[in-house]
DNA sequence: TAGATTGTTAATCGATTAACAATC
DNA sequence: TAGATTGTTAATCGATTAACAATC
């Protein structure tokens, strides 16, 4: 059954409180997930219905089993390869967020057009350049490519992966970019999330 | 009027389109932007009417205009302090983000409790210890704190931010903050961001 | 049992899409 | 005028909230 974006964000929200309960928490209510995130409890409740079976009444949800059913259900477990495309400073702060490999991300390499970079490792990856990706492409087997190269090079930088056959462009540039209809893209818009945030009162 | 998330959020997503059509380019139609997004054009056009009078029937929308429109609304204009808390990777890489300032979000100074950073700068901010918040938080006119330290510490340094009547915070972290109702929280999802992207066909 | 909590339905609310008259 | 595009209404769709019976 295809699960909303909005449940898969909550869903990872709830994972990020399970994952920081104590051993000593066997059981969590809807009513407590609910009061952490300021959400209501019936919406925990539906989002929670939607991994299947896991609560019981009287007592709340098993931790463990609860985990379990979103890691499996969110795809935690089946890693994905990924290239990081800018290895400047927002490149290698993602590069260095070894968090993403339990959520299934796994970085294999990065790529940069300063040949300073390229031939160094950040955090275990190798820096390639950019001419190179087509090749990379097929030998490291990753279909994503995270976008954090400068805003007037993201098009051209597209392009690129485009014509390499990339499924997936996670875009943390400003710029709105032009490709195929196949090519998913994700616009990591922090100007928006600035905005939202700072001119409503409601939540994300 | 109060406007939503979605429509702030998509608006956003039109001034960087605005942004980068030549100077030649004097009117655009919602049938392009919405090609652009692949979003709908009646939404499109609704969402604009939103900001006030905008469009002219048979040519559409006068660019110029309409970006200015969308930065009164918006608020790019007035210009908000920020600080950034936790001078790490991520941190360095928001404090380089230059075109934040044109949005409106004014970084002042950023905050770390690592000695060999206190005192020196990245990108012209300098660099705090934390047990200098509240003092800083009075001087500089700030309500904005950016967290990005590491997971561990984020509910401690909330504490701390909490204290010092900060209003709003931008966490990165993955970490579920504990805070008082009339403290804004944005948590800056990139783990849901990743599972929303490639496990649904939506777009955000 | 009494009480707490889930699962689920129905009601409400808001967002998106489709359609088209009005306009220039 | 003819044609393109906005503005706006109505229809549809989906998400949230409220309520409560079922359960242990």
């Amino acid at each position: 059954m295809k699960i909303s974006n909005k449940v898969i964000n909550r869903l990872s929200l709830y994972h990020f409180i399970l994952d920081e309960l104590g051993e000593e928490e066997k059981y969590i209510s809807s009513f407590k997930i609910a009061e952490l995130l300021a959400v209501d409890n019936s919406q925990v409740r539906k989002d929670i219905r939607s991994l299947g079976n896991c609560g019981k009444c009287r007592v709340g949800y098993d931790v463990k089993k609860l985990k379990d059913a979103i890691e499996t259900t969110l795809g935690f477990k089946q890693t994905r390869n990924a290239f990081i495309v800018g290895a400047g400073n927002l490149g290698s702060a993602l590069a260095k967020y070894d968090s993403f490999a339990n959520y299934g991300l796994n970085i294999v390499a990065m790529f940069d057009s300063d040949k300073s970079k390229i031939g160094s490792y950040i955090n275990g990856k190798p820096v390639f350049g950019l001419e190179r990706f087509l090749e990379l492409k097929n030998k490291f087997d990753a279909d994503i490519a995270i976008l954090t190269v400068p805003k007037k090079a993201a098009q051209q930088v597209t392009d690129v992966l485009v014509e390499a056959k990339i499924k997936y462009i996670w875009n943390f540039t400003p710029h709105i970019l032009k490709a195929p209809d196949d090519v998913k893209i994700w616009n990591e818009n922090l100007i928006g999330s600035f905005l939202q945030f700072t001119n409503n009162d409601e939540k994300n």
